[in-house]
DNA sequence: GTTTTATTTAGAATTATTCTAAATACGCTT
DNA sequence: AAGCGTATTTAGAATAATTCTAAATAAAAC
């Protein structure tokens, strides 16, 4: 569970801006999260710490990935009531929801898209988070 | 809290609709969300509830909130980690929250709009629902 | 009106998340 | 590299929103 240097510098830069500091356990955890390009709630990436940082705590795993949001390096991804799940996907995108099998996508949206989603706002509202989120049934 | 003779009939079609009985606290309830049309949690109504329905449960107003979402009478808007909150304006609209008065409004959208919103879907994915919240200030 | 079935109710239980306070690690200064 | 101030980690307790349970009640069907 290690970065390549390329991510390693991101990372560093990133929670540099914040005034966090590059912790062992919020690279092991954005590792986690790099490697497998899946969308895993809190529980499910401390399971997987556990793995290869066997001492590391739940609340750990939830301040982590705290750090790892507000510094930009992930995103939350909220569905219903369900469990807050984390997503290393950076690029604009919205989301969809199998209801079958449970799964999250991600949705590429074009650009102009986005901004005519934005400029359906009206003046006075100024946005600093969207959230597009679809749920349905995927073939 | 009496529901004018228009929406008394909505409401029992709805419910009729999915099998669910047209009770006293579901009209009731029903009729709060009309009333003041914001977009409270479930212990916002359990409090407004109780002024004029003393004797009613909190499980009771999930309860029928659950079975007024279900028949399509009113839905759900749901930020981040936020209490769930309900909506009596049925049109499609995406929702607003500012993170200074913690007000939600809800933002129209164009058919037009919505479509491409769809239609940015690849064919494999069929959306039952749509959710689509900003956050950020209003002035 | 009686029976069947759905709903309500209060309180307990659950789930995800946050808080608390002590122990540890980081990064800067010398 | 040792010491110091501050940030972070940790385990466990606490909280908040919601759901569950089982008995009591109300609605609909007969």
């Amino acid at each position: 569970m290690k970065l390549s240097s390329k991510y390693k510098h991101l990372f560093e830069e990133a929670l540099e801006k914040c005034s966090l500091r590059p912790t062992k356990q919020r690279e092991h955890i954005f590792s986690l999260i790099l490697q497998k390009k899946d969308h895993p709630t809190a529980d499910e990436i401390f399971k997987r710490s556990r793995a290869s940082m066997p001492s590391i705590s739940l609340a750990t795993v939830y301040n982590c990935l705290e750090s790892l949001v507000e510094s930009g390096l992930i995103r939350q991804v909220n569905f219903e009531r369900e469990s807050t799940r984390y997503c290393p996907n950076l690029k604009p995108h919205a989301h969809f929801l199998c209801k079958k099998s449970g799964e999250v996508y991600d949705i590429e949206l074009s650009k102009p898209l986005l901004d005519q989603i934005t400029n359906a706002l009206p003046s006075e509202f100024i946005a600093e988070h969207i959230e597009i989120n679809f749920n349905g049934l995927k073939n």
